[in-house]
DNA sequence: CCGGCTGAGTTGAGAAAATAAACCCAGGAG
DNA sequence: CTCCTGGGTTTATTTTCTCAACTCAGCCGG
């Protein structure tokens, strides 16, 4: 018997990304910087946290390497530092537009959902203003949509996602 | 000007999805309970939570319709209950697997993922075993792939993702 | 060159939440 | 009876959050 027994299910990449981005207030730092914000001052504003928090909250996200200081300078301003995402970060909009989706689904607001993500054309590709959604697929491209029968993977260590 | 400013980005869908899912361990719980956990002291087993804050977090999960509480009675035992997940709570699964994706990528534990969801045939769909993943894409059916551009959609109160 | 202003934080006190560990309680088994 | 087990409470301690006040560096106007 081991005296420290490791959480067996603990140990996993969900738990890891909690680690990073479960704290309070983490993702939704991040999503006003989806949303073009950078300042200290904007985040402070938009979201009503306290200042020791936010600043406490961005230097973890530098630390892990979700955001970035980036200095600037205003006309006849000092340098300052702004906040942004990087390519890190930017990869968490997949759980961020989930949580979103969720949320319009289960919680939505009497006056509709506030938010809506609609598709621009990338390089070399078609643009189109329809909205976003996440949706999960198989490698082969099967369509699983949401209320679908998923099973664990076999071997050792395997988890989530039983029907 | 107003006495208490209602801060604008924090009512949205996702804050709203966080004040219900964004505490502690309660994505972990959620987690868990996809791979098929149900009970008290399998949770706290597997989880490694205080049996009071399992409790507690169990209760709000019951309360805003993510679990439901289902009794049970084992040959030679009393009426006990589980947990299980509702359809409310089941929808919460691209949002694990957008962290696990993230966190696969991200943090991955150097003995690779553990955690492999793999597609398995629903009633009436092509049964496959590959892996799953989430992705986004638009109503008109273009893959919107991660590092790619989305734009806010026009209109009062919108928000996210800006590339 | 003095005082005020601004953005970006620190510092510190008090409230709320998390952790840890002891305790309880209903029923079945011995 | 007494013990054991699953599913929790209670209580104490530690950590986090919140709120409010304060600092600090530099530009600006007088």
């Amino acid at each position: 018997m081991d005296a420290q027994p490791r959480i067996s299910s603990v140990n996993c990449s969900v738990s890891r990304a909690l680690a990073v981005v479960g704290e309070r207030w983490t993702l939704l730092i991040v999503r006003e910087a989806f949303d073009g914000v950078r300042r200290f001052a904007d985040f402070r504003a938009r979201l009503g946290i306290a200042s020791n928090l936010l600043a406490a909250r961005l230097d973890t996200l530098v630390d892990t390497g979700v955001m970035r200081r980036v200095p600037y300078r205003e006309p006849g301003g000092r340098q300052r530092f702004e906040y942004e995402l990087t390519p890190r970060g930017a990869d968490l909009r997949p759980v961020l537009v989930a949580l979103l989706q969720w949320g319009d689904k289960y919680l939505a607001d009497p006056e509709g959902p506030s938010v809506i993500v609609r598709h621009r054309a990338g390089p070399g590709e078609t643009a189109c203003e329809e909205p976003v959604r996440v949706v999960l697929e198989c490698a082969a491209g099967h369509s699983a949509l949401p209320p679908d029968s998923l099973r664990r993977a076999p071997g050792p260590g395997a988890h989530l996602i039983e029907p």
